[in-house]
DNA sequence: TTCCTTGCAAAACTTTTGCATTAAA
DNA sequence: TTTAATGCAAAAGTTTTGCAAGGAA
């Protein structure tokens, strides 16, 4: 089962539909751009910067612009489908995984790799500040390359 | 004990000279400019931007560029001196405490909070990946106003 | 003299914004 | 038709760089 959609690209149904009824579910007019930024982001588990996606949307043949590429990801990340990461200071990363996780940054090659919760055990936390409550927990694991 | 440095600001002699002392022992000249840098920001635990200290030292009538305290930054953090972190995407912060120890940002008044080793035990922690080894480990307790 | 550091301005980069145009409901 | 989204270019903000001038050894 599959289509013409309404940039002209050959896609299959599931893939942008599920896509659409996610954005839907969040109150976001699904409109063309944002059903292609979805379907590249949240295809899989990963990592991208803003001009990743301009890059890869204007390759396989989208018009898209900058402005709305970070309109949107502004967007999905205000609204929880997407995490914004500041892992180092030179560029944002659009993580489209939103349930909680951590991360390995090999300052080398700049890889980022996930870390499952599972793999990391708090036994002591400090107490939020009084008047505020821990909203998230940024946990960066720094590599580097061994010596040895 | 005080005197006039040599742009003409009454200096208490042991603050700088510290300063310089600390500088000498990374092998980096100490100097006017970069003695002033390190007196502002080594003087205290504190996070402060590179447009705080530029404004600061200003301020307090020295003389120095942007571009200079941009490379003294740098050179403190590539020393060890000072650590950089990048806790919200808008810029680098600067920080005089090079212990290990953690964070608390309060994302409503962007406040950043230092977070004491001990307040903080991992019981688990994933291996770092083939041919890597953990270089440091950033956590951020990112903070929201409290709502109830 | 020789090497390093500084200041200034411009450049480089990432991200945001203003506004006319276009698309969606 | 009415509202919202897009594209483009320009602006804004942070950080880096090139180069001439200044300072230390």
């Amino acid at each position: 089962m599959a289509r013409m959609d309404s940039n002209g690209a050959l896609t299959s149904e599931p893939v942008s539909s599920r896509c659409e009824q996610r954005l839907a579910d969040c109150g976001i007019r699904p409109t063309a751009q944002r059903v292609r930024i979805a379907s590249l982001l949240l295809s899989a588990p990963q990592h991208l910067s803003a001009e990743q996606i301009l890059a890869n949307l204007r390759s396989s043949g989208a018009r898209v612009s900058k402005a709305t590429v970070y309109n949107t990801l502004n967007l999905f990340a205000s609204h929880g489908l997407i995490r914004l990461l500041s892992v180092d200071g030179s560029r944002a990363w659009f993580d489209s995984n939103v349930d909680a996780h951590y991360h390995f940054h090999d300052t080398s090659s700049g890889a980022l790799i996930d870390v499952p919760v599972p793999e990391v055990e708090f036994s002591r936390l400090p107490p939020a500040p009084p008047g505020t409550e821990v909203a998230g927990i940024d946990l960066v694991i720094r590599l580097r390359k061994k010596a040895s």
